[in-house]
DNA sequence: GCCCATGATTATGA
DNA sequence: TCATAATCATGGGC
């Protein structure tokens, strides 16, 4: 059966005689005379609203008017009622609150933390300064990639705000434009103001999709812009040159064993301030480099063995019961940084170095 | 822009 | 688990 054919032929018993002659109208045909005529004059009416879309807009809103104008019109207004009545499905059902989507509350609460959803409160700052905090390790440049990373956020927050009020205004004017087509056909047809809520409904539903899609889009930004920043080798910061004077100095002065225990590189990352994981790294890659070039390590070892020396000497001179000065509290520390600046002639000379045996399998240089 | 120094990461082995 | 070696990625001097 095809369109028309159904439409001419709707299922369900629909009394045709009610039809006919509803609610006082005749039509100026007799009850069962002209009943073949009647049924053509429908078909010819349903005809034109089929071919309603074929037409240019201002011939069919004139065969709109026609139609809407149109003797039998009550009559198929009752059709289509009667039909709906025995055929629609109820939308009474359909009208159940859904339960709040997961993956979009996820996204709600992700972006209302990072700050780009919400109130501003500062453009994230909480999530910008944990995130900036991390990566910079507590170095004072922090504060420049706090705004930096502030400044990014604001964008992003931007964006978004700017694409959900696009989509707020497309999705209202798309459902205006809907109620209004709804409401119009209402004039032809039988619609309830439910039916036009629940489109509404569905409209929205629609555009939720777009909507978390946006949201999805937007999170994934904030993870990138937030792992840019907590990725550490990005964001790689010299260290200050008193904080690598400090572990230099004391790599040469533990040459002999130049494996600081966890309490010596806590104690050094307080003094650099930098973390321990750091100072395992600085130590890790000095050890490295020193055996990779170790004639070039030697200069650098000579410096730092002159400048001990000295600092040694005006210590004794000033403080005669503390030979080094140093803070470390390495158990083997102490009895090789009474040596310190011998340690350093040491080298000079090619001696063995102090403090007993090279434990990391290093052959004396030269 | 090139090159070297340097901090971080990763694969591997003891 | 930690140290080593290789490698990556960036900073900074020239």
């Amino acid at each position: 059966m095809d369109e028309q054919q159904r439409l001419s032929h709707p299922p369900g018993q629909v009394n045709m005689s009610n039809v006919m002659a509803p609610q006082g109208y005749d039509g100026g045909y007799g009850q069962s005379d002209h009943g073949e005529q009647r049924k053509q004059e429908i078909g010819d009416v349903l005809q034109q609203i089929m071919t309603i879309t074929d037409q240019s807009l201002d011939e069919a809103q004139a065969r709109k008017h026609t139609l809407n104008c149109h003797r039998m019109k009550p009559a198929l207004f009752n059709v289509l009622c009667e039909i709906k009545e025995k055929t629609v499905l109820s939308i009474r059902n359909t009208q159940e609150e859904e339960p709040p989507d997961p993956q979009l509350m996820r996204l709600d609460n992700m972006l209302i933390a990072e700050g780009v959803a919400g109130p501003e409160k500062g453009g994230g700052s909480t999530a910008a300064a944990s995130a900036t905090a991390a990566a910079s390790g507590g170095q004072p440049d922090s504060a420049i990639e706090h705004s930096d990373y502030r400044a990014k956020l604001a964008q992003i927050r931007q964006i978004y705000h700017t694409e959900l009020e696009k989509y707020e205004q497309a999705c209202n004017e798309f459902t205006t434009h809907v109620v209004n087509l709804l409401r119009e056909q209402s004039r032809t047809r039988p619609i309830q103001p439910k039916e036009i809520e629940r489109m509404v409904g569905i409209i929205r539903k629609k555009f939720s999709a777009i909507e978390m899609q946006l949201k999805q889009s937007t999170c994934e930004a904030v993870m990138i812009l937030r792992s840019r920043f907590l990725d550490a080798r990005r964001k790689r910061r010299n260290f200050t040159k008193n904080a690598t004077e400090i572990l230099t100095e004391y790599f040469y002065s533990h040459l002999s064993n130049p494996y600081p225990s966890e309490e010596v590189k806590e104690e050094l990352a307080r003094k650099c301030g930098i973390s321990v994981s750091q100072v395992s790294n600085w130590f890790g890659n000095k050890r490295i480099r020193y055996k990779k070039n170790i004639g070039k390590a030697q200069e650098e070892a000579n410096l730092y063995a002159a400048k001990a020396a000295s600092a040694a000497s005006s210590q004794i001179v000033t403080d005669p019961s503390s030979p080094t000065g140093s803070s470390y509290s390495h158990p083997s520390s102490q009895s090789q940084m009474a040596s310190q600046g011998g340690m350093y002639m040491n080298l000079n000379g090619g001696d063995n170095y102090p403090g007993g045996e090279n434990s990391w399998g290093l052959e004396d240089s030269e």
